[in-house]
DNA sequence: TATATTTTATACGAAATTCGTCAAATGAAA
DNA sequence: TTTCATTTGACGAATTTCGTATAAAATATA
C-alpha cells in the first residue's frame, strides 16, 4: 500500500518537474514514506521510473483502445487521439518524456520505443481499416503509412534526421504531427505547425 | 543584453520548476550564455534570485497601480486584483514563492515581506478611500483593516498561526483570501474556500 | 499476550552534482 | 592595434544525492 503512495507521488512530481529534478528523498518525504521502505519496493530510481513508465504506457494504450472502441465518427476519434497525444505525450508530461529520452536510463528509452512501436502498430491497423471504410484520404498509399510507421523508430535513431532538431523530443513531435496532420484530408489544425510544399513529394522510398 | 537573456530564462525556469530545482549551468545553457558571463552579471544564485524577485515585485506593484488607476467600478477592480494575486502570487509562480519562503535565502524572504508590506499599505489606503466612497462594506471598521494589514507580516511569523498550515505558502494564501473574501459585502466567490462562522468575531485586539 | 513483519528515523561513506573561479582563446568594436 | 565582452574548458571545493545499515517504533498476526 505504501508502494502505491510512492508511485502516485512520484508520478505527480515527475510529470510536473521531470525526472532529474526530483529526488528520491523528495518523493519519500512527499509520500510520507521512509527511505528504507522505498528501497524495499524499488531497487533504485531507474526501477521506479520503469514501473511508472510501464503504468503510463499501459494506461495510454488502454485509453487509445477505449477511444477507438467508441461510436464516434472516425474524424472525432482522431481528434481525441491527437489531443491525447499532444497535451500529454500519451499520458506523460513533456518534462517526463524529455528526461527519459535525453538523459534517462537506456532501458527506459528502449522500453519507450518498444511500446511506442506497439502503439503505432495498433494505430496503423486502425488507419488501414479506416481508409478501407473511406474515412481518410484515399489518395495516400497504405504502403506509405506502413512504411512511415515501420521506419519511424529507425528514423528516430537516424543521425541524419536527428541533427535537424535540437532535441529528440522535438523530432518525435514533428514525426507524430506530420503523420496526423499530413494524413488528414481537410480541416487544417494549422497555427502550431508550418507545412512545407507537400505537392511534389509523395513516397520517399530511398531508405 | 546578455543580462536580460539570463533574467528571462531564469524567470521562466524558476516559475516552472522553482528555484532549487534549477541549476546555474542550466540557466546559462538555456540562455546561450557561458558561466563566465553569468558570474560577471551576478555574484551567485541568490543574487540572481534577488534581482528576479525585485523585477517581479515591482512589476506586480505596477500592475496593481495600473488596475486601480482605471475607470472600472471598484468591485471589478477588486476582482481583477484577486485574480492577479491568485493565479500568479503577484507575478510569480507557486513553486517560486515556495522555494523562496521555505528554503530561499533570508535576504529574499525579508525582501519579499518588505515588498508585500508596501503593497499591503497601498492596498489599505485604496480600501479606506473605497469605504469612504461606499464601495465596500461600511460595517467593517477601518481600524480593523489597518490592524489586519499591520499585523499580517507578524502573523506570518507567528508560530501559533504557522503550525496551523502545512506550508507558509498555504498560510499566506489563507490570509490574503480572508482579507479579500471576508471584506467583500456580497457575491461570494465560494467554492475554493471554506468560511468559518464570521458572526461572533469582529475585532480581535489581543496582540 | 507474544511474535513477526513493516515502517520509521537516523547516520554513514561513496558517488555524483553543482558551485564559483580561473586561464587561454575567440571575436567584435573603437 | 587595443580593448572589451564572451566563450570554452578545466579545476578543486562545497554541497547534494544515493544507497546501505542499524536500532527503535509501529503494526499486524497468531
Amino acid at each position: 500500500m505504501k508502494k502505491r503512495q510512492i508511485l502516485e507521488t512520484a508520478g505527480d512530481l515527475f510529470t510536473r518537474f521531470g525526472i532529474r529534478r526530483v529526488t528520491i528523498e523528495e518523493v519519500c518525504a512527499k509520500a510520507n514514506v521512509s527511505k528504507g521502505t522505498f528501497y524495499k519496493h524499488f531497487s533504485n530510481k531507474n526501477d521506479l521510473v520503469m514501473a511508472l513508465l510501464n503504468m503510463i504506457m499501459e494506461g495510454a494504450m488502454a485509453e487509445y483502445r477505449n477511444i477507438m472502441a467508441g461510436t464516434l465518427p472516425f474524424k472525432d476519434k482522431v481528434k481525441r487521439m491527437i489531443r491525447m497525444k499532444m497535451e500529454r505525450t500519451g499520458g506523460m508530461s513533456r518534462e517526463f518524456l524529455m528526461d527519459i529520452i535525453e538523459s534517462g536510463p537506456p532501458e527506459a528509452v528502449a522500453y519507450y520505443k518498444e511500446q511506442a512501436a506497439a502503439t503505432i502498430a495498433a494505430i496503423t491497423g486502425d488507419f488501414i481499416a479506416a481508409q478501407q471504410r473511406g474515412d481518410i484520404r484515399r489518395t495516400i498509399k497504405p504502403e506509405f503509412i506502413l512504411y512511415f510507421f515501420n521506419h519511424m523508430i529507425e528514423m528516430v535513431q537516424d543521425p541524419k534526421l536527428d541533427e535537424l532538431y535540437a532535441t529528440p523530443g522535438e523530432m518525435i513531435n514533428e514525426l507524430t504531427n506530420f503523420f496526423f496532420y499530413g494524413v488528414m484530408p481537410e480541416e487544417g489544425y494549422s497555427s502550431e505547425f508550418q507545412h512545407g510544399d507537400a505537392e511534389k513529394e509523395e513516397h520517399a522510398d530511398h531508405a
